[in-house]
Formats: structure tokens, sequence, C-alpha cells
RNA sequence: GGGCAGAUACCAGAGUGGCCAAAUGGGGCAGACUGUAAAUCUGCUGGCUUACGCCUUCGGUGGUUCGAAUCCAUCUCUGCCCA
């Protein structure tokens, strides 16, 4: 029996994840469970760098799942990721299946690997609405009446104080949840790309996607209802062509901004998995392809034949 | 050929005798971050040093001065204008 209850494949973005967790899977028999917190968005595709054609390997698919589960707009969050985790797991379990986890949203990842205790706050609208007015330093201090302010993020917006404040106050009037989020056991493999090699990767990438109909994909969602503020409230990509779209930037500028903060968001997300490796999570750095293959051979020695 | 304006650290760009290793912005690097995380925020960014500090730097060279990125001469290059 393996020591693990399921395969972690991360890394920044365009290194190369869904290809190597498309292989594992059809070697395994396993099913993908997507950590994007941008990729749960239909209809948001190439901007999100989805490539759904890449689930496609020898003839059949790949099931993969917490893909396109949420509107454009609708709230999507790390409490939903937990919850839509377990079900995604204990679905593909169910069906004897391997369970490969696959994404770079480092907060979501690390909620799963390090069993944050999370639980089901509802919206509480006579709190917000007595909220509304207040400044962020009343609501800081508000906050700070609560609990021992150690999360600054919490503290960056008037948006983020109140539910903060929303939170602690529903923790106050109702008990713990007994169930909390189950301890996972996963083995972790970072996709290392060297510094020079993930740029010309993510500028490469952009270029195909911008020439393969990424515009007009936001047009779409322009013309379908989503609103700028939301798409813009996305980063990135959606960030960048909507300021271009609505004529505050022009195409060069556009793309000159949205490459540079694509590379700075890749910066940020290796931070983050080096600050999740000093949290205590043993991530085995690989490159992707052959020593990605070799490691998984070791891993599931099943397999080495096949390679 | 003549006139004018420039040349500052990775880039843009302030500074126009001492408070200048040189503002500011961008980029880059490092970091923080448990409920919108592709978000948000922080630090560093000439070299050596734990630090005090020392050394090299503002197109080149040569001057003036106690002291120059800043003043003078000259050279090189760039842009604009007149021929």
């Amino acid at each position: 029996m393996k020591p693990f209850d399921f395969i972690t494949i991360l890394g920044p973005t365009a290194c190369g994840k869904t290809n190597c967790a498309v292989k594992l899977a059809d070697a395994i028999s396993g099913e993908i469970i997507s950590a994007d917190s941008r990729q749960v968005y239909r209809r948001m595709d190439i901007g999100t760098g989805k490539d759904l054609a890449d689930y496609t390997i020898n003839g059949h698919n790949i099931p993969y799942h917490l893909i396109d589960i949420a509107e454009p707009g609708e709230k999507y969050n790390i409490f939903r990721f937990q919850q839509d985790f377990l079900s995604a797991f204990e679905l593909i379990k169910r069906k004897g299946k391997e369970v490969i986890v696959c994404g770079g949203s480092g907060l979501y990842l690390e909620s799963i690997l390090r069993n944050y205790r999370l639980q089901a706050v509802p919206v509480n609208p006579d709190l917000r609405a007595q909220l509304a007015n207040k400044s962020l330093a009343e609501l800081t201090l508000l906050l700070s009446s609560y609990k021992r302010l150690h999360n600054t993020t919490d503290t960056d917006t008037a948006q983020r104080a109140i539910r903060a404040i929303e939170i602690e106050e529903y923790y106050r009037q109702n008990p713990r949840d007994e169930r909390p989020f189950p301890s996972f056991n996963s083995f972790v493999v970072g996709l290392d790309v060297d510094r020079e090699t993930r740029r010309e990767r993510i500028t490469k990438r952009l270029h195909e996607r911008l020439n393969n109909g990424m515009v007009e994909e936001v047009r779409r969602l322009i013309d379908s209802g989503v609103p700028t503020d939301t798409l813009i409230s996305y980063g990135l990509e959606y960030k960048y062509l909507s300021l271009y779209i609505l004529g505050v930037l022009t195409y060069d500028d556009m793309v000159r901004l949205l490459e540079i903060a694509i590379h700075q968001f890749a910066k940020r997300q290796m931070t983050w998995f080096r600050g999740m490796e000093r949290r205590g999570i043993e991530i085995h750095w690989v490159k992707p392809g052959e020593e990605f293959e070799h490691i998984m051979s070791s891993v599931y020695p099943n397999l080495s034949s096949t390679n």
C-alpha cells in the first residue's frame, strides 16, 4: 500500500504541469483534480490556460475535476475549494482510481496539504450593512477586538476586513465544527524550470494565446454581460485584456505590461512554494520530462517498464 | 557646413559646486500572506564590510576649486532646426 493518499504536481505557470499530470494519469489510471483558482470559471479558457485538449492522450480522455464549475463573476474561494476537493477526492476513490492534484494556486494547495480548518460561514447582511461605512482603520480596530491580528491580509482592504469580522462574529455565536478538514498525506512533486526558461516559455505562450483568440474570448465575456470590473479583479490576462478592450491601454502596452505581470506572478508562485517547504511540506523538485517520469516510476514501480 | 539641445546606475528620469552612491518611477531580486490569492502588501537593488567606514561611479580627456554629476576647455556620440 502506498504511504500517501494522492500525488500533487505543482509549479509556476507555463511549466508543463498539465502535460505531466495527464501522462501520469494515463499510466496509473488516475483522475486529475485541478488546484487553480481561475480555471474553475466556465468560458474563461484561453486566458486561464486550461488547455482542455491536452487531457486527451492515446485516444482517450483523462477525467478532470474542479475545472468549469463556476460562472464568471460568481464567488469562488478557498473554502469552496476545500469542499469541492473533498467531493472530487471521494468520487475518484470510490471508482478505485488514483488521485492526481495538479495546479499552481499555492494557497489552495496548501489548504489541503496542511488541512486548514475552515468552516462554512454564511454572509451576514445585517452585519455588512452595519460595517459598510466604516473606514479601514475602524474595521481593523474592531477586528482586533475579536482576535490577535496575525493575518496581514485581513486588513488589506475594507472588504477583506469586513469578511474577517463576519467570520469571527460567526465563530463567536456558533460552535466550532467538530469535523475538521481531514489530514491527507501527499507525495508532492514540483516542476522545476530554471528562471530563464520559465520566462521564455511564458513569453512564447502569451503570444501564442494572443494569436489564438484570447482577445476575442474576453470580448465575448464582456458582451455576455460579465462586468469589466469583475474581469479586472481576476488579474493578469483578464485584467490587461479588459483594459485594452476598454481603450485604457494600447495593444502594445497591454502586451508589454501583461507579459511583465505574468513573469511577476510566476515569481510569486515560486516564493509561495518555497514558503510551503519552510512550513514543512516536502517538495520533490524535478524537471518536466525525463526527470519527472523517473521519479514517478520510483513511486509507482510497476510503471518503469512502460518508459 | 551653421545653430540649438542633450549624454546620469539594468531602463526611463531628477539633480546643476559640499547635506550625492546620487530623488522618483519602471524592471529585477528577496520576502509576507488561512475565506476575491492570477489578489494584496513589505524590504533590497555599484563593490567590500557585521557595523563605523572605505573604494569605484554621473560620455572621454584635461583644467578651475579645499571640494565637481554639477563650473571651464576640448574631443566623441545622439536628437532637433537652418543650409
